[in-house]
DNA sequence: TCGCTGTGCAA
DNA sequence: TATTGCACAGCGA
């Protein structure tokens, strides 16, 4: 007879932590260890008498069920669980792994689902099966072949089958055991049921109508008080006996070779039970273990689980062939998910991972910020749904003692480092100063060449290449805001699963999107270009860019003391005061009150609109101008002149972040600050170039950028001659691009001509139309389709290459940078015109941006090898999409301006010379 | 406090 | 009805 135990883990620990509760169990550490020693007692209890053939252990996981989705308040009222449980729980479940069990683990569903849904496919499979819970709920699984085994309060054991349970509840068949949870609710889960109907008046009602819904019709037959309660209540009767119905169809797959009973992990149980000083139970264990260290074993096993882990992957597979998973839900079956917290622990994970090729990692830390940030843990993990939680401590020294095991480990460059944004967490190990060595695999970057304009987030991915939904960050800190905790105040034993849940994913993230970058010929774009950039990246936000943060403050006086006497002006003219940066209120007084004009363009949302482009058009008015200087003076200070030298850290210096996975086309982005949208056009925005400035005397300030790239691009790519060999005459392109479509020899463009040009040069770029041309130029709509005709019948093969990139954007359904880059263009062949216009303007603009980005990021790598070879004192700082800026050591000028030209230059060959432009100077706009 | 809108800075 | 971004102030839910 095949004898299946099923064990609720987690009710099982309350219950052993609170029969001690008066008496708690403490070890010398002034660990409260009632829970793990009341659960092995148990265990091993069920172990030696019952003789079980197979056996689990089932544990809820943290995350939100379905039936919180049911029912918000569902457990609302349970108190926080007591730290000594949180702190059980691991070890419950370390224990488990050492007994060789495998546990049942369910996102979005309760153990006793799993349990339930395991249950009854074993009965069907012949199995006698015993539930182990205190949890009375369990009552409606029960049938001939399955029965609950519980642990009652006095000590005993009480073994309930069919028989069993309809004497003890008073009913008539077994499933009316939901109805009375329904009817009676349940205090503890915070199910209401009906108020005032307790156990014996359930029992009455369920013998006369047998269920809830039968109660419910035949309401009219009821009395008095007891008719209003339940005709008032129906509703949450209804959904009380929902909650209370343990699902028989969670996607969990049934494998009974994976429930055999197997020997336990002798060695690992001894280590736990030392740790936790069970000496009475160890010697009754294992009679003749002293109670000694025990060092761990050397080689043979490739996994830290030895032989268990093949059944969990098995299992794992047969799960989605079998079952339709839903898209929330998780599929595991037995994760193992393991502490690392002791001197023997790290070196036998080191020595396992450094057997590895590869192997994913992610740390948790205090901070988004990855310059500050401090690690509270770090994960790992090198196969499938096993991983590894070491806690640190947030003592610098402890912690690189800690970590100091893993050095070799993460400088080994035969190993691949994969991680999600792994740029953040490098410098996060950087800190403490572990320098993390290549190879790397960023699954975001890997999803950004595979889908550049979708989303990078690990739980978005998770959930579209794994079917998984992860355990959210805010599961743990809580949602966003004021009441946000933070890591360094979540125990470890709260975070580690979550943490290892991450690195597993990323892992197998890694698996999924390898595929797909081989698929889409990104590998060399992925390993060659972003991988190595990405680390390029790193030590130029961690480099940073100095300040000159008197004359900003000084400027910000300046702008103050004009923005004041503006605001006077303009509350003069206009007759009263409002606030100014408010469009809504400058609407209002320009075109209600003073009404400027007779017919004032609304924005979409109906308000007026006040943009800079309609206000030019209405200068005429004094008000207009005050009002346009006020918005550019206020933008200069509130965006660049105050909020730099906020943030400026500790080392005097500001940092910003580079997003290499933000720009469908493949360019950079920065934020915090954004370094590269700086002032530069108008007189008063170069005051704040002019405060970036050298590192200190012995430096100076060096800004090199393309000349004209995007052009030169497009001439490359429509392979138009005249396009190319003005270049390479070195001609000004916008001059012979006016001769060229005014029809007049180089020497008579007139500075009006040449603006024309460059404006419809840079118009080509973006796939531009006549109404565009000619609202940018404001000429009418009919002269800018001329200078648009004449440009193509000047360059045919530009209208050509234009034409040839749409139709095969068209078959394909993406576009193609020069360095094998791609955009998907779904809407390409859409029936709607704009949706379909935006597509087409993209496959024009998309090679060229995006090849424009290839290129600067292949000169970015270029450079930063050759300064590591020269071991150079001067740093690239900032990238700019065309432009890098260094900050360059006066003996080293001669040398960088020469050799960063030529690395520029020559970062990728082409039909079109590369140009590019050096500057030098103590600040930024002397460097232009 | 969050998210949206309008605005404006850069390549 | 011109490409790609980020950040600000105001404002309302």
């Amino acid at each position: 007879m095949k004898k299946l135990f099923l064990l609720d883990g987690m009710a099982l620990i309350f219950r052993a932590h609170f029969a001690l509760i008066r008496n708690p169990r403490i070890n010398s550490k002034g660990v409260n260890t009632s829970a793990p020693m009341g659960f092995v007692n148990s265990l091993l209890e069920i172990l030696k008498k019952q003789e079980p053939t197979h056996i689990a252990v089932s544990f809820d996981l943290p995350a939100p069920t379905f039936r919180h989705e049911m029912y918000k308040e569902y457990k609302a009222n349970r108190q926080e669980t007591p730290e000594d449980i949180s702190i059980a729980i691991p070890i419950v479940k370390q224990i488990v792994d050492a007994f060789n069990i495998p546990r049942l683990e369910l996102a979005g569903f309760e153990a006793d689902d799993v349990i339930g849904t395991i249950a009854k496919k074993a009965s069907g499979a012949g199995f006698q099966t015993y539930m182990m819970t205190p949890d009375k709920d369990y009552a409606q699984l029960v049938d001939e072949n399955t029965f609950l085994y519980r642990p009652s309060t006095k000590g005993g054991i009480e073994v309930l089958g069919p028989k069993e349970v309809l004497e003890k509840f008073d009913l008539d068949r077994v499933d009316q055991v939901i109805d009375l949870l329904g009817l009676q609710g349940d205090a503890v889960d915070n199910i209401p049921g009906v108020p005032g109907v307790g156990p014996k008046t359930a029992c009455k009602l369920l013998k006369e109508y047998s269920t809830v819904e039968g109660i419910i019709e035949n309401v009219d037959q009821l009395k008095g008080k007891l008719k209003e309660r339940v005709s008032e209540n129906r509703d949450q009767a209804i959904l009380s006996k929902e909650l209370a119905t343990i699902k028989l169809d969670v996607p969990v797959a049934f494998n009974e070779d994976q429930l055999l009973l197997k020997e336990p992990n002798k060695e690992e149980l001894v280590k736990i039970f030392n740790d936790l000083e069970f000496k009475t139970l160890l010697k009754r264990v294992f009679p003749g273990e002293a109670p000694k260290k025990v060092a761990p074993k050397p080689g043979e096993q490739t996994s830290l689980f030895g032989g268990a882990a093949p059944a969990a992957k098995a299992v794992q597979e047969e799960v989605v062939e079998e079952i339709e998973i839903p898209i929330d839900t998780i599929n595991s079956v037995a994760k193992n998910y393991r502490l690392i917290d002791s001197e023997e622990r790290y070196q036998e994970l080191v020595e396992y991972l450094s057997k590895q090729s590869e192997f994913a990692f992610d740390t948790e830390t205090t901070s988004l910020d990855s310059l500050l940030a401090e690690a509270v843990g770090v994960s790992f993990s090198a196969k499938k749904d096993e991983a590894y939680y070491v806690p640190l401590t947030l003592d610098k020294e402890k912690d690189q003692k800690i970590l100091a095991h893993f050095k070799d480990l993460f400088l080994n460059e035969k190993i691949l480092k994969i991680g999600q944004n792994l740029k953040y967490d490098i410098q996060v190990l950087d800190n403490l100063g572990i320098a993390v060595k290549g190879p790397f695999f960023d699954t975001m970057l890997a999803h950004y060449l595979i889908e550049p304009d979708k989303r990078h987030g690990m739980d978005t991915l998770s959930e579209h290449y794994l079917n998984y939904k992860p355990v959210s960050i805010e599961t743990i800190l809580g949602k966003k805001g004021k009441k946000q905790k933070n890591m360094r105040d979540i125990p470890f034993t709260e975070v580690y699963e979550y943490a290892c849940e991450d690195a597993d994913v990323t892992l197998q993230l890694k698996y999924a999107l390898e595929s797909q970058l081989k698929e889409k010929d990104a590998e060399s774009l992925f390993y060659d270009l972003e991988m190595p950039v990405m680390e390029t990246l790193r030590v130029m936000e961690k480099e940073g860019v100095n300040l000159d943060v008197p004359s900003l403050e000084t400027y910000s006086v300046t702008l103050a003391d004009e923005i004041v006497q503006l605001e006077k002006d303009i509350y003069d003219l206009a007759g009263e005061e409002f606030t100014i940066s408010s469009p809504k209120q400058l609407g209002i007084v320009l075109f209600e009150k003073m009404k400027l004009v007779d017919k004032p363009k609304k924005t979409k949302t109906g308000q007026y609109a006040t943009g800079e482009e309609i206000l030019q058009g209405l200068r005429q008015h004094d008000i207009v101008g005050k009002i346009l200087d006020f918005r550019q003076l206020n933008k200069l200070k509130s965006t660049y002149v105050d909020a730099l030298p906020k943030l400026i850290k500790e080392d005097g210096r500001v940092h910003t972040t580079y997003n290499q996975a933000v720009a469908a086309t493949g360019r950079l982005s920065s934020t915090d600050p954004n370094l590269q949208n700086i002032p530069i056009r108008s007189s008063r925005g170069k005051e704040i170039r002019k405060a970036f400035v050298a590192r200190d005397e012995d430096h100076v300030f060096m800004a090199v950028d393309y000349s004209q790239v995007e052009l030169r691009i497009m001439a490359a790519f429509s392979n138009d001659q005249e396009m190319i060999n003005a270049f390479k005459a070195k001609k000004d392109i916008h001059t012979a691009t006016a001769a060229k479509v005014f029809k007049v020899a180089e020497q008579e463009v007139d500075s009006d001509m040449r603006r024309k040009a460059k404006t419809a040069n840079f118009g080509i770029i973006y796939g531009v139309s006549a109404f565009g041309l000619s609202q940018q130029l404001d000429i009418p709509r009919s002269e800018a389709k001329q200078l648009i005709d004449a440009y193509f019948e000047e360059f045919p093969s530009v209208k050509k290459y234009m034409d040839d990139v749409i139709n095969k954007a068209r078959e394909d359904e993406f576009v193609t940078t020069l360095m094998g880059r791609r955009r998907y263009l779904r809407d390409i062949n859409s029936r709607n015109f704009t949706v379909r216009g935006m597509a087409e303007r993209n496959a024009i603009n998309a090679p060229i941006q995006g090849t424009a980005a290839d290129i600067i990021k292949k000169a970015m790598i270029d450079i930063q090898q050759w300064m590591n070879t020269q071991n150079l004192q001067s740093k690239m700082i900032m990238q700019v999409h065309d432009e890098l800026i260094f900050d360059v050591h006066k003996d080293e000028l001669e040398l960088m301006k020469s050799k960063v030209k030529e690395l520029m230059e020559n970062a990728y060959e082409m039909k079109v010379p590369l140009e590019v432009e050096v500057g030098e100077g103590t600040n930024w706009l002397q460097a232009h």
